[in-house]
DNA sequence: TTCATTTCTTAATATAGATTAATGCACGCG
DNA sequence: CGCGTGCATTAATCTATATTAAGAAATGAA
């Protein structure tokens, strides 16, 4: 993920910020002009719907971008919140630079590869949903994250998955 | 989907081909080289699991590109399949040009909306899987593609929505 | 520390959707 | 033209996961 610094390092107008735990960052229907990058700390992204039950859509520790990347790029509402699972320092930046002629190839060429990574991660995560079951994507999900687990409360855990508190703990119990 | 025409126009390396109904066009586990941009018919992609159970990633119709971006972009071996459910129309193109110099900034920045649009489609497919019974499931789909249930056999769309054929023919009769 | 609130676990019951099986239909092919 | 194979439907049964409820454990605030 080299290119994540170069990316956030050469905007001049990204800001540095700490949030406390559970501090919200970004609230579910307005126009996202931010995206997040985690130098230090958990941020989660999730939707909540309309029988009010919350869906965690990603997590982002170290390095990761946590983002409407649809919103910021195309000025639509997001469907998503974010706020922050443990103290965090975060930078936020935008994504203007896609719009304006404010950036050089390279970064555009940068850009385009986070987005294919992003692209890549979110179609493992459709199959997976479509073709595994609960257990198999916890076990997925620990390979995947080996350090995140003792980091999150295991109900986002589950949310994660697409399950509830009470299966993912019978499963632990199994395993 | 303006920016489609210009990314394929400029690609003078872009084939166009024709192919019958049910033909492949890429196989699981090779490195993809190629999108496929639909001018004419109906392809899909998808992954067969180790049951051997087909799930649709993505259909493709007119002006639609289908692709496993990660695969092109990082030479990973695809994890999709891809053939054709119409006889169709299609321009097989390369994305190199994000690698290499080939490119003009406008084309970058054409290519950043083409991922973006991507990933909004892939967030809200993602969110729908985890928050929506598979009968809200079917009715979203009818309205995001009214054109395409009357071209796609029912077990397909049954695989897009990640149900069983049976299943969905239950939820039709009910409605 | 104590009390209140939230989180995790367990268990009983309910339900959406899978599986299996059987039937009628359509259509592509010899 | 008829025949076979695959497609859609229905129904019976099964199973993974949801829901509900309750208690135990952990966390946070006063």
């Amino acid at each position: 993920m080299d290119f994540l610094k170069e990316i956030i390092g050469a905007d001049t107008k990204a800001i540095h910020k700490n949030f406390k735990k559970k501090e919200i960052i970004q609230k579910q229907g307005v126009v996202s002009k931010n995206a997040f990058y985690v130098k230090k700390g958990l941020i989660r992204s999730y939707s909540i719907d309309e029988k009010g039950k919350e869906h965690i859509f990603m997590f982002g520790s170290e390095e990761w971008i946590i983002a409407d990347i649809e919103s910021n790029v195309f000025n639509k509402p997001t469907q998503l919140y974010i706020d922050t699972i443990e103290d965090s320092e975060i930078v936020v930046f935008s994504l203007d630079y896609l719009k304006t002629d404010q950036s050089t190839k390279e970064k555009l060429q940068k850009n385009s590869k986070l987005f294919a990574r992003r692209i890549g991660s979110l179609q493992r995560r459709v199959i997976q949903l479509m073709s595994s079951s609960a257990k198999e994507r916890y076990e997925m999900f620990l390979e995947t994250y080996p350090l995140l687990p003792n980091r999150i409360p295991q109900k986002m855990i589950a949310s994660y998955l697409g399950i509830t508190a009470e299966a993912l703990s019978k499963i632990r119990r199994e395993l």
